[in-house]
RNA sequence: GCUCAAGUGGCGGAAUUGGUAGACGCGCUGGAUUCAAAAUCCAGUUCUUUCGGGAGUGUGGGUUCGAUUCCCACCUUGAGUACCA
């Protein structure tokens, strides 16, 4: 019987789908395991033959895994809201529902025709009512949450608010926007509740708020940092323009530390977990503070501290007393502004307690000399609190509550001689800086041109040059501000300010070379240790003091931290970086002038889009403050409109809406109309972003039908993470992210069992497409030779030539053959050659026309629909045939390179298709794909197919198997299992390939060895080993049975052929008993003839001898 | 610029702890079968050679009895990222 993969492949397809084979189970005695695809956004273009390369690795694990006794998940679904979806929609006037429905029926078909074992009963589309409402209830969930950093992570709103009623909002410490007022427990109960509403809104993980976005006119979008790459957006390469507008925000930066420490706990690929690592960007250092010159400068006072009196204190800092220790424990958890240090020196005193952002202080009393000990961190500008060892050691919860009071209250300064303003300081500049070492290198400082402060401090004198360079700072987008790296500029603002530690008067500028969203919009410019700082300096001027050790630095700034000694410092003189970083840190923190400090790169993202296709958010504005649809009214679903484009006053597509208000009695959507009615109001036009869906679909999954619930307990309980996670390593900083954050949320909440989705994850590489090209001649009359009318004449004459790719080696030699060419068939007068020269140029060739030994179809190619303009071309062949040139490129419509699984499948089979995918070398690898290496597999499986058969019929024995039969089987499962186990695909093609061959030759037929094969082969090839299994009698799917069991016994031998290697270097091998001993071994290779031969006399020097592996003879 | 990954025949790639470099497949060459083609089967295929050998895993060094594998420097390619203070 002949091998037929269209009938087999039908027929078990078919057969999986009825029988539901692949349906998990939420309850089973097995072991669970998960695996799981990124899921597909469905495009029209349908899939290419690189799309199903992660689909297959991750459906022959989970094949894999069922063989070996687990109950296994293995969903898949679509990604289906989107962009492109939308751009049809404008361009044609289809709903994006439609032409989505009918992408993804083409996705469907296509994946059903490669033989996955999908369990399509819990498909998801994330562009569906019943599962959008649950997105939409996730967003419900962060709104009614807030981050608490003293216990780390997402609480109820509702204990926020009880909070606030009992004292205020100065006993918390949450992750907030930036300027939040302190208030107490009265003033919180007399706000009005509008008043209420919009400071809860700064505190919420989804907040509304005027943010800068990343604008897309083209688009009529704004778009997340990671949907923007060099400036231009990621889909289409349109500008991207800095806006200032309100949308809806997540508060991700909340997680910074969490998404990072989480890095650790998971199997991803490392350099997927550098770029996270990169993205997030936790950078520490110090904030440093800078007193703007004109203000009174407090008398310095310092006892300056040697390194070695600061490694002294932390012997102190351990010995801490009873009540000491109670005090510290409650203190040690605050963090971010709030954080307190112990046992610290203030001026000449050692405190107990001090709070350096907050400049407060927190002591015993009791000591002697409390009273000059105030006086001084008055001066400094310090608070004082006291309490007694009984206080702490009795009532430590109110002692804490006073501290917390006076942290957001703080009371004027007192010194003895009652209140006295003490600082008479008008402007300060904060910096952050990641080398605080290099501060006595600080000669100016420069702001960002959208600085707050600048219109405060400049001079009347630069006020006019300021402005003018604001203003033209401010007319360049973001993007030419990005591509001109190289001009310097900068304006001098005629202010200085004091160097915190010498008190020295520094120039302040503004430049755009510093950034107002990141950091403080400020810096502190070292140009001796700052390449960027370094030029600006040069440029105008600005003296530039060297501060490192015999380091020259006439030319450019020194960038190195190791191993550089600091210099002309101060106290930091004479010390490396690591111990100056500390001593500087310390210094700053004694003095009351800045403090150590993380800061992330990580910024909140925009939760807001301004398009149609995407989950409507379930939000109504009442009296401008938007207002949460209860859970039981959702989903409110995305209303129909005429047209997908803005609204013409700006507004999104949503405004397009007749039926988008919310009847808050009513508890529906209703007709805009209604808006007149007290009680109906408007609803929000944004939608959510593409990230919205895929951020939680892996939970989905557990539990898909769910009406009820997201997903029920026991089903999140029972899998509770991806175990296996594959997909494509472009997802590093959007999805992949924002997942991982929804993920810490909702476990946070209690909603999920673990912090971490997804257990394990491998990036599949991408398969690059092999191009064709063939070489077009294109002639043009010689700008010298041109005489008017005739030589038009002489172009049109000639036809277009294309030429095999080894006839030259040199644009002339191309030219040359080209005329004769032309003259030989008449095309051409030999006395016009002259006149007319020849261009080379490349064009593609549809890849289908090519075969394997680059032969083009020329026929073909002339009758291509693409390649109208070629249709009376002539071909110049080689030895009578048409040879193209090669490259590898992505695939891509545009370069006639992509290739359609569907043709695959059609001739040589899915099975052909699966294995062909899996040995083009290691999946995480980007490969080219050549379609006529598929043959190599296609005969394989004919050869498989072969054992199993004597001619037309199945014959297979029942006999005893053979030494060697026994030992090629049992081979092949050791490889195999550990092969698939490292996910090292590749190599158990080659494997199989080995067994057929080896029990080809041994004409083995016997049931004890093909049957076990069949099911090795099965995670691969699934259809040909169910049809051989069902040929050999069995009632059941394959895929219920279990994997063959590796018996070393089998393997062992007796002998080994020996590797006789002279100096290093293999010479000959020697059949050797494995029962030698290391003696024998050296004695016998020694006596041996070729060993004499090749020792040619000399003595060996040493002879190293590891039975079962090697000899090596020295000499 | 910075970070990461990778360089092995004509091509995709193999060599899991340092131990016979080039498994397996494509392509190519020759042969069998065939009227012919497809398909199938057999033999060969890193380079070089005076047919004894010799050289060889991006380049140059190092460690080792022995290095594709470990270390150092450099070159090339790919990916990510960037006035991030």
């Amino acid at each position: 019987m002949q091998y037929n993969h269209i009938e087999i492949e039908n027929k078990w397809q078919k057969f999986w789908a009825e029988n539901q084979t692949f349906k998990a189970s939420n309850k089973s005695d097995k072991p669970k395991y998960y695996v799981l695809d990124m899921f597909p956004y469905p495009s029209g273009a349908g899939l290419h033959v690189g799309h199903p390369l992660g689909y297959i690795a991750s459906d022959i694990y989970a094949r894999y895994k069922r063989h070996k006794g687990f109950n296994v998940l293995h969903p898949q679904g679509y990604d289906s809201f989107g962009l492109p979806a939308e751009q049809y929609a404008i361009q044609t006037g289809q709903h994006p529902a439609k032409t989505t429905e009918e992408n993804i029926a083409t996705y469907r078909r296509q994946l059903d025709t490669i033989g996955f074992s999908f369990d399509w009963s819990r498909e998801v589309r994330t562009s569906s009512t019943e599962y959008y409402k649950w997105t939409q209830w996730i967003f419900i969930q962060l709104f009614n949450s807030w981050y608490n950093k003293d216990s780390d992570k997402a609480e109820d709103i509702s204990s926020l608010i009880s909070t606030f009623k009992k004292e205020g909002n100065r006993t918390i410490n949450a992750e907030v926007g930036e300027d939040v007022k302190s208030f107490s427990s009265e003033e919180w109960k007399i706000f009005s509740k509008r008043e209420q509403e919009e400071i809860l809104l700064q505190y919420r993980l989804t907040f509304l708020s005027d943010t800068q976005v990343n604008w897309c006119p083209e688009l009529g979008t704004v778009l997340a940092n990671d949907e923007i790459v060099n400036g231009v957006s990621e889909r289409g390469g349109h500008p991207v323009i800095r806006k200032k507008m309100t949308q809806w925000s997540m508060r991700i930066s909340a997680y910074a530390q969490r998404l990072l420490d989480g890095l650790e706990k998971i199997d991803w690929p490392q350099p997927l977990k550098d770029s996270q690592t990169n993205w997030i960007g936790r950078s520490q250092g110090a904030m440093v503070s800078f007193d703007v010159d004109g203000s009174t400068s407090s008398e310095n006072l310092e006892v300056k501290m040697s390194y070695k009196d600061l490694e002294a204190l932390k012997e102190v800092r351990l010995n801490l007393s009873k009540a000491e220790a109670i005090l510290w424990d409650e203190l040690k958890n605050k963090k971010g502004v709030s954080k307190f240090r112990k046992k610290y020196t203030i001026g000449p005193f050692l405190v107990d307690y001090v709070c350096l952002a907050k400049h407060m202080i927190v002591e015993f009393s009791g000591k002697e000399d409390e009273i000059e000990r105030t006086n001084f961190f008055a001066k400094k500008g310090f608070n004082v609190l006291r309490f007694t060892n009984e206080e702490a050691i009795e009532n430590i919860l109110e002692v804490v509550s006073k501290i917390n009071n006076a942290l957001q209250f703080p009371s004027p300064l007192k010194t003895e001689k009652g209140v006295e303003k003490i600082a008479n300081i008008t402007h300060k500049i904060d910096v952050f800086t990641t080398r605080p070492d290099t501060i006595f290198g600080v000669s100016f400082m420069t702001l960002a041109p959208e600085h707050e402060l600048v219109s405060k401090i400049v001079t009347a004198a630069q006020k006019e040059e300021v402005d003018a360079y604001i203003k033209a700072t401010a007319k360049r987008s973001e993007r030419d501000r990005m591509a001109d790296v190289k001009t310097i500029s900068g304006v001098f603002t005629g202010a200085y300010a004091l160097h915190p530690f010498t008190r020295e008067k520094v120039q302040i500028w503004i430049g755009d070379y510093v950034l107002a969203n990141y950091g403080t919009g400020a810096v502190m410019a070292v140009p001796c240790g700052d390449q960027r700082d370094y030029d600006f300096a040069k440029h105008f001027n600005i003296p530039i003091p060297n501060i490192f050790k015999g380091v020259d630095i006439s030319e450019s700034a020194h960038v190195d931290k190791d191993g550089t000694v600091i210099a002309n410092s101060d106290f930091l003189s004479g010390l490396k970086y690591e111990k100056a970083l500390k001593l500087a840190i310390f210094e700053l923190e004694k003095r009351g002038v800045g403090y150590g400090k993380i800061n992330y790169r990580l910024r909140d993202a925009v939760f807001s889009r301004q398009r149609y296709w995407g989950e409507p958010f379930p939000v109504y504005y009442k009296d401008g403050m938007p207002q949460m649809i209860a859970e039981k009214h959702l989903p409110i679903v995305l209303p129909e409109v005429e047209k997908y484009l803005p609204t013409e006053d700006g507004k999104p597509p949503l405004g397009n809406a007749k039926e988008w208000a919310w009847d808050s009695r009513g508890k529906k959507v209703v007709s805009n109309e209604k808006l007149k009615n007290k009680t109906v109001y408007p609803l929000e036009l944004n939608t959510m972003p593409g990230w919205a869906g895929s951020s939680w679909y892996f939970n989905r999954y557990m539990d898909a039908s769910n009406s009820e619930q997201f997903a029920s307990k026991e089903s999140l309980e029972y899998w509770k993470e991806v175990d296996l996670y594959i997909g494509g390593s472009e997802h590093a900083t959007g999805h992949l992210l924002y997942a991982r954050f929804w993920q810490k949320f909702l476990f946070d909440k209690g909603i999920v069992p673990v912090d971490e989705f997804a257990k394990k994850l491998i990036n599949q590489g991408m398969i690059l497409g092999t191009s064709a090209f063939v070489f077009k001649a294109t002639p043009f009359i010689k700008s010298d030779c041109f005489t008017a009318h005739a030589s038009e004449g002489i172009l049109q004459k000639i036809p277009t030539v294309i030429v095999s790719k080894n006839l030259f080696n040199s644009e002339e030699e191309f030219e040359v053959l080209v005329k004769n060419y032309l003259v030989d068939k008449g095309f051409l007068n030999q006395d016009n050659a002259d006149s007319i020269m020849i261009v080379k140029s490349v064009v593609h060739a549809d890849v289908s026309l090519v075969n394997a030994s680059d032969d083009l179809d020329v026929d073909g190619f002339r009758n291509h629909p693409l390649n109208q303009d070629y249709k009376n071309a002539e071909f110049i062949l080689e030895d009578g045939v048409y040879k193209v040139a090669r490259e590898v490129e992505k695939m891509s419509k545009s370069k006639y390179n992509v290739v359609n699984p569907d043709a695959i499948c059609e001739e040589y089979g899915a099975d052909a298709l699966r294995l062909f995918e899996m040995f083009l070398g290691p999946l995480e690898q980007a490969k080219p794909w050549k379609t006529s290496g598929i043959s190599g597999v296609s005969s394989f499986l004919k050869k498989l197919w072969k054992l199993y058969f004597n001619g037309e019929t199945l014959e297979v024995s029942d006999s005893e198997p053979t030494k060697e039969e026994l030992k090629t089987l049992h081979k092949t499962i050791k490889k195999v299992e550990e092969d698939i186990e490292n996910f090292s695909f590749n190599t158990s093609v080659s494997t199989f390939m080995i067994a057929v061959n080896e029990l080809t030759i041994l004409k083995c037929n016997k049931r004890q060895i093909l049957e076990p094969l069949a099911i090795l082969v099965s995670p691969y090839a699934p259809h040909i080993a169910e049809e051989l299994w069902s040929l050999l009698g069995n009632k059941t799917s394959i895929s219920t049975a279990d994997f063959p069991i590796f018996n070393p016994k089998y393997l062992l031998e007796s002998s080994k052929n020996y590797p006789i290697s002279f100096n290093g270097k293999m010479r000959f091998t020697l059949e050797l008993s494995l029962d030698l001993s290391k003696e024998e071994i050296e004695k016998t290779v020694l006596e041996n003839e070729k060993t004499i031969a090749q020792l040619a006399g000399r003595l060996p020097k040493k002879v190293i001898v590891v039975p079962g592996k090697i000899v090596n003879i020295v000499g």
